[in-house]
RNA sequence: CGCGGGGUAGAGCAGCCUGGUAGCUCGUUUGGCUCAUAACCAAAAGGUCGUUGGUUCAAAUCCAACCCCCGCAACCA
């Protein structure tokens, strides 16, 4: 049996869960469900990061023992996810007390790549944290935040020597070996990756405090990209276990503001301390609102969990699913939305309504019923080559041939001639394309599929108490 | 001359790589049906495929130039 591992990327916890949390989680989960499904045996992980400066200055804010803070965030993701559907195999939090000890193991592998360096660069007191010089020239100067002008301050940080693995990087990028998906973000990053520096891996422990020491030096703490990236492997066991059955990962799903961080510092870890790379980095893009970026200070922010109350997480999979196209970019209304939810009632459970009042009506026993079609290629492909919008809509397809099949073979004028063994045949091959789309679509909508699955496989095939999708 | 993506019917998008009757979803109009959640099915209307030029028997598709929009430009899911 094929092992497979999945891994999302660890939100950080200095907020509540937004709807883009939810395309990482959605889009691993729908592949597992696939994989599952093929006869894979899959693992997925998936976690929380938990440390920084960020949530040590907001738990203060709110008047918190960080712990206590990242415990009760971490423990709002994890209802978050489960709300999704989503089920996860692995669940990682950068503070645990097994994740801190092995990045420790780790930074001593990387020690090879790792030196001391002085780092120089414009800071703000207000923000306790350096900007760019591109950021400190669109603000002349001064902290728009704090309204405090930047001071020239210098750390002593450690640094990961990227360049001993830009090479080597840009050619597993290149021949695939490390697939980027979608191929346009594959280009970007490799023009990214031409002049690219090495990293600062460390902070002094007196401007971070809440974090994983460097080992062997009390006067650093780790900065996030070893404490965070290193979850994939820490949540399998590395470096104490062998992880060679799941690792590499089949895919590691992510947002496409971190792509670079993915697909050029990860990798370097990886191959510093001799594990071969993913072989997908799968890229999701951006929710906007009402067209416009979702913005705190614009206030267009849309609560992920007031559309699971009001809708549920069925039509919340349907829409963030099907009419999100997997890797691109995409617009969030209530207006859309309210019109994804009509498709689903509209095509899919008006369909289970109609159908199953039939054989109820004409006595068709569900006993004995199965999909008839199991396999379909161009869905397989679909769904292999991380294609799930378009995948779904394949299978929406079906759906929409049964409702035509229903209209073409009007089973109700068959009963009108008292041809019961034809009645019986027509209506059962509609239920076994039934049965069929609705394995194909169990990776989307698990529940769903059940549903269906336990109403037309019953003794007596009997309309559900109330519609699948009711509308109000 | 920083890099990338995009400009196709009222809206949202596919098609472009590998030229050959311009397609899907929603919306609109009309018709059909009655098993069903006023749902479902069918048909129709609606497009100078950003602009200009080139290659070709033939260009949304290939090439060149230009115009417009949107991201990114190392620590924002």
């Amino acid at each position: 049996m094929t092992k497979t591992y999945i891994a999302t990327a660890i939100p950080y916890v200095n907020g509540a869960p937004h709807v883009g949390h939810a395309m990482d989680f959605l889009i691993a989960d729908t592949y597992r469900r696939f994989l599952l499904a093929q006869g894979d045996e899959v693992r997925l992980q998936a976690g929380t990061d938990e440390h920084g400066n960020k949530v040590f200055k907001k738990a203060e804010q709110e008047g918190v023992p960080v712990q206590q803070f990242v415990d009760k965030n971490a423990a709002q993701f994890k209802e978050f996810i489960h709300r999704l559907g989503v089920e996860y195999t692995d669940f990682i939090r950068t503070t645990d007390e097994d994740h801190i000890r092995r990045c420790q193991l780790i930074w001593k592998q990387l020690e090879p790549y790792i030196y001391k360096d002085t780092y120089e660069g414009w800071y703000c007191e207000g923000c306790e944290g350096f900007v760019t010089q591109t950021e400190y020239d669109a603000n002349n100067g001064v902290c728009p935040d704090h309204q405090k002008p930047y001071i020239k301050l210098s750390e002593e940080n450690y640094y990961l020597r990227l360049s001993d693995f830009t090479d080597r990087i840009k050619e597993a990028i290149e021949t695939d070996e490390m697939r980027i998906v979608p191929e346009s973000r594959k280009k970007e990053f490799l023009n990214l990756l031409a002049d690219v520096a090495d990293v600062s891996i460390s902070r002094p422990s007196k401007q971070l405090s809440w974090g994983i020491p460097v080992p062997g030096d009390d006067t650093q703490v780790m900065y996030v990209w070893v404490d965070a990236l290193a979850n994939y492997i820490t949540v399998l066991g590395f470096p104490e276990e062998d992880i060679s059955d799941w690792w590499p990962a089949k895919v590691q799903v992510i947002g496409k503001d971190i792509l670079r961080f993915h697909a050029g510092i990860w990798p370097a870890i990886l191959l510093g301390v001799n594990l071969p790379l993913p072989h997908t980095l799968l890229t999701h893009g951006h929710i906007t609102v009402d067209g416009a970026k979702m913005s705190k200070s614009v206030g267009n922010v849309i609560d992920p969990i007031e559309i699971l109350d009001k809708h549920g997480t069925e039509p919340f999979r349907y829409y963030f699913l099907r009419h999100v196209p997997t890797t691109e970019d995409a617009d969030f209304s209530w207006e859309k939305f309210e019109s994804a939810y009509n498709e689903l009632a509209n095509d899919l459970g008006n369909l289970v309504q109609r159908l199953s009042t039939m054989c109820q009506k004409y006595s068709i026993a569900g006993q004995g019923l199965s999909a008839g079609q199991t396999s379909d290629n161009r869905y397989e492909d679909l769904m292999r080559n991380f294609e799930f919008s378009n995948a779904f809509n394949h299978v929406w397809s079906k759906i929409q041939d049964i409702n035509k099949a229903i209209d073409d073979a009007k089973p109700w004028e068959i009963a009108k001639t008292g041809d019961q063994a034809k009645l019986q045949s027509t209506l059962s091959d509609m239920v076994k394309d039934l049965l069929s789309a609705s394995q194909l679509l169990a990776p989307f909508l698990p529940e769903t599929s059940k549903k269906i699955d336990d109403i037309f496989t019953a003794a007596k095939i009997t309309p559900p108490a109330t519609s699948l999708f009711p509308k109000a």
